[in-house]
DNA sequence: TCTATATAGATGCAATTGCATTAACCTGGA
DNA sequence: TCCAGGTTAATGCAATTGCATCTATATAGA
């Protein structure tokens, strides 16, 4: 468990599944979205920080630090949700470099049917499989693999 | 842990954190391939399938099955592995449609190089987080979670 | 005040991905 | 033998991603 080059034959078989496990859920999930006709994870992802932070929106650069997106994929996707009217971008009083994002009815409305069908992904992919103490041990495991070992 | 169509809260908390950590990792991985100067993640995972099929090498069908890689993908992905020399197209005797793909011994050198750095990254970002037990517990966890409940 | 540097966000361009379709070949049954 | 349907792999085109850069504004210090 000390800092090595070369990494156990238990570490391989722990990383090779976290790999293909994740791969797989990722394409189930937005499989099934797609088959309901809605957009993509990533919109949900967005949405839903946008949904939690409320009326008082974000600012792109806070959805990087919250949603691991890249800069310029935040900048485009948010593009698209805004053609799609799905947020509003308002300008911000203290900086005029900046704005916020606050997330329109329809937004919250796009959000909620893609909930209906990620929730039973959720469920069905996660939830049905393993029982709560096991996915509570999950959690706790995969917690430890955060880099700074942070909130949530 | 029947089947639901609204997931618990430990479901959700777990594939929050899968999906976190999983991304989390990726990226850790690319980049220090990048910063290597060496070819990106999906590049290692055909030369390992390749390099373990030996001198027989694997047909392309063969590659998607193992890899979770679309079709269009891998035919890309190996027009470019071709094109740098790492893997070789060989003719099929007896199926004219198909191919055989063969790592060539600049592939294997590839592939070592990228171990070099890749495992380094497994060792860092999972080994040196967990003890051999609880890399033991992911894994089993993870395997709980497959498609098919398949092997390895 | 003025300048240098840092930060917020957008964008041109190349590479990659996704989707749908296509071309080539195989197989089984009439 | 011939044809219908399936399988293997490639590809045209649109959408997305990655990289580097750019514009605009903010901030700190001379």
């Amino acid at each position: 468990m000390t800092e090595q080059a070369i990494p156990s034959p238990e570490a391989i078989k722990a990383w090779a599944r976290l790999m293909r496990v994740s791969r797989h859920l990722v394409e189930s999930a937005e499989e099934a979205l797609k088959k309901g006709g809605l957009p993509p994870l990533a919109w949900y992802d967005v949405l839903h920080e946008l949904a939690e932070a409320g009326e008082g929106g974000l600012r792109p650069f806070q959805l990087i630090e919250r949603t691991l997106f890249a800069q310029y994929n935040i900048s485009r996707l948010l593009a698209r949700l805004e053609a799609d009217g799905l947020v509003e971008k308002l300008p911000v009083a203290d900086d005029g470099r900046g704005q916020t994002i606050r997330i329109t009815a329809k937004g919250r409305d796009t959000r909620r049917r893609m909930w209906s069908v990620y929730g039973r992904s959720i469920a069905e992919l996660v939830g049905a499989k393993l029982s709560a103490d096991e996915l509570g041990m999950m959690s706790a495991l995969l917690g430890r693999l955060r880099h700074p070992p942070a909130s949530d």
